[in-house]
RNA sequence: GGAGGAAUGGCCGAGCGGUCGAAGGCGGUGGUCUUGAAAACCACUGUGCCGGAAACGGCACCGGGGGUUCGAAUCCCUCUUCCUCCGCCA
């Protein structure tokens, strides 16, 4: 949530967002909420009154308790009104504020959609970053990416989609997961599922050597965990609900679609010592996403699924530092990324997406599938200034001893089934076979995965 | 699952239904004293909202919610959490 007060004095630019950021304006009336809170302030001046009153006739009733007993009675009746405006009120005007859009940076880029997203940089294993002038907006650079697999060698052959090689690996089982939990669920087995445990070591390993604390968190939450970091309201439909039967307490509990609700949860209610931020940890969890509004989409595989493991990063930090950290959490993206030896690219979202209501500033790290010609998300760098922190009242208290909200940056360390996916494209073989990328080898003792049947029966 | 007890400010800990935002202590900040430090002494020391340029003023908050009352930290109901004992499970 935003500053009541910067929200009220800034209202013209608050409804340029809400309109930038493609929020539904019934949703976010800003119009609307500027007359609830005049209300909301003029009730409050009442109610203070009120009680102003009372605490008059309370000292009264020592030496008069007749007197005070009936103009107390009075005053209880008026007092018992304005709370109810006042909760009505209240009610309206919270759930308008909901759906108010964070500030955002001014380096965001103006757009409409990913068509308008920036790309940052390029990279591309053996060759290092592309020139400037390579980049563009939206899919600019992609003519300046590998044709075919990378890591393939020199000779010609027609690269299989990543769904064949999986199968043909025995690494990647959609039908067994799909008789057992479902569409949209798999299960990884053999090399496939032992390179995602390299990966996890890699990655995990490095995190550790550069101070990061390792989490495991609870992955069942309650509704303010999520509503804390703005994936409620707004993203409820991708949330499962627990109905939760005997148990202790009959609330719902909700699977996190990612750990970063229930990372930064760890901080809510919390003030911190300035000296101990930015505060950075890391979680390896399975996210569970109900993907309603894309079904239909990308049904084949596992790109797009609903329970999946990723490591996490995030941060807790001052208003100071949350730039720095958005900078080396991308840093650190790219540090993954070549050490996969994985071509990629970095686009700065555009206004019109750029993420979640709480975005102030967001990039993403597309990975470029080689085998297929396309580029793929695989991790999400996203600065959300105070708005997450506001939310779940994560305060620090500064040198002056002055009490501000800190700031939070969340980023993918890594989404393995993506991960996976595309370390197959891109080291896929002439025969089917993927090779290990060398960073892994050590880990998996083993440098190629063959594939136990030549080809797909269908 | 059963039976008891508890929840007060950064921490510890008082608090007959009325003048309690709340004694006292610890911690913290500033000052006096000292060459410096310690000790001693003095003062200040919660958060949020509203009004105000500010000084300052008003209101709310004693685990959460509701109730009784002219008036609630104090009484009642309820929820949550923690502790003790019994039982069960790992």
């Amino acid at each position: 949530m935003i500053d009541v007060k910067h929200a009220r004095a800034n209202a013209d630019r608050l409804k340029e967002i809400v309109r930038l950021r493609k929020v539904d304006p019934a949703k976010a009336d800003v119009d609307r909420w500027l007359a609830l809170d005049d209300e909301r302030r003029r009730l409050q001046w009442d109610i203070d009154q009120v009680n102003s009153e009372k605490k008059k006739i309370a000292a009264l009733g020592r030496s008069d308790p007749d007197s005070a007993r009936r103009k107390g009675q009075e005053l209880r009746e008026r007092s018992r009104e304005l709370e109810a405006e006042m909760g009505a009120v209240i009610r309206e005007w919270t759930a308008l504020m909901d759906w108010f859009p964070n500030l955002i940076d001014p380096g965001m880029p103006e757009g409409a959609g990913p068509e308008d997203n920036v790309e940052e940089c390029a990279w591309i294993p053996g060759r290092g970053y592309l020139d400037s002038a390579q980049l563009g907006r939206g899919d600019h650079s992609a003519e300046f990416m590998p044709p075919r697999p990378i890591h393939a060698g020199g000779e010609e052959f027609a690269p299989r989609h990543y769904t064949e090689l999986g199968e043909m690996l025995g690494g990647v089982d959609t039908l067994q997961g799909g008789k057992v939990s479902g569409s949209r669920f798999a299960y990884l087995l053999g090399d496939v599922a032992l390179m995602q445990m390299a990966i996890h070591r890699l990655l995990t390993d490095e995190l550790v050597r550069r101070g990061y604390t390792p989490m495991v968190p609870p992955l069942l939450v309650r509704e303010r965990a999520l509503y804390g970091t703005s994936h409620f309201p707004e993203g409820r439909d991708q949330v499962y609900e627990i109905k939760t039967h005997n148990v202790e307490e009959p609330i719902p509990l909700f699977l996190v679609g990612s750990s970063e609700p229930t990372n930064f949860s760890y901080f809510m209610d919390r003030t911190l010592e300035e000296s101990e931020l930015p505060f950075r940890v890391f979680a390896a969890t399975p996210c569970f996403r109900s993907e309603a509004g894309s079904w239909g989409k990308d049904v084949k595989g596992i790109k797009r699924v609903h329970q999946f493991d990723k490591i996490e990063m995030n941060a807790v930090c001052t208003p100071g530092q949350s730039d720095g950290v958005y900078a080396e959490f991308s840093e650190m993206n790219e540090w993954l990324m070549q050490q996969l030896a994985l071509p990629y690219r970095i686009v700065d979202k555009c206004t019109g997406d750029a993420g979640y209501l709480a975005s102030y500033r967001q990039r993403d790290v597309e990975v470029w599938m080689s085998g297929s010609g396309e580029f793929m998300e695989v991790m999400t760098d996203t600065n959300t200034s105070d708005y997450q922190a506001r939310r779940l009242k994560i305060r620090y208290r500064g040198g002056d001893g002055n009490l501000r909200h800190c700031h939070t940056v969340n980023d993918t360390g890594c989404a393995m089934g993506r991960m996976l996916i595309a370390i197959l494209d891109n080291y896929q073989q002439a025969d089917g076979s993927v090779r290990v990328p060398d960073v892994l080898r050590e880990t998996m003792r083993k440098d190629r995965l063959t594939p136990k049947r030549t080809e797909v029966e269908r």
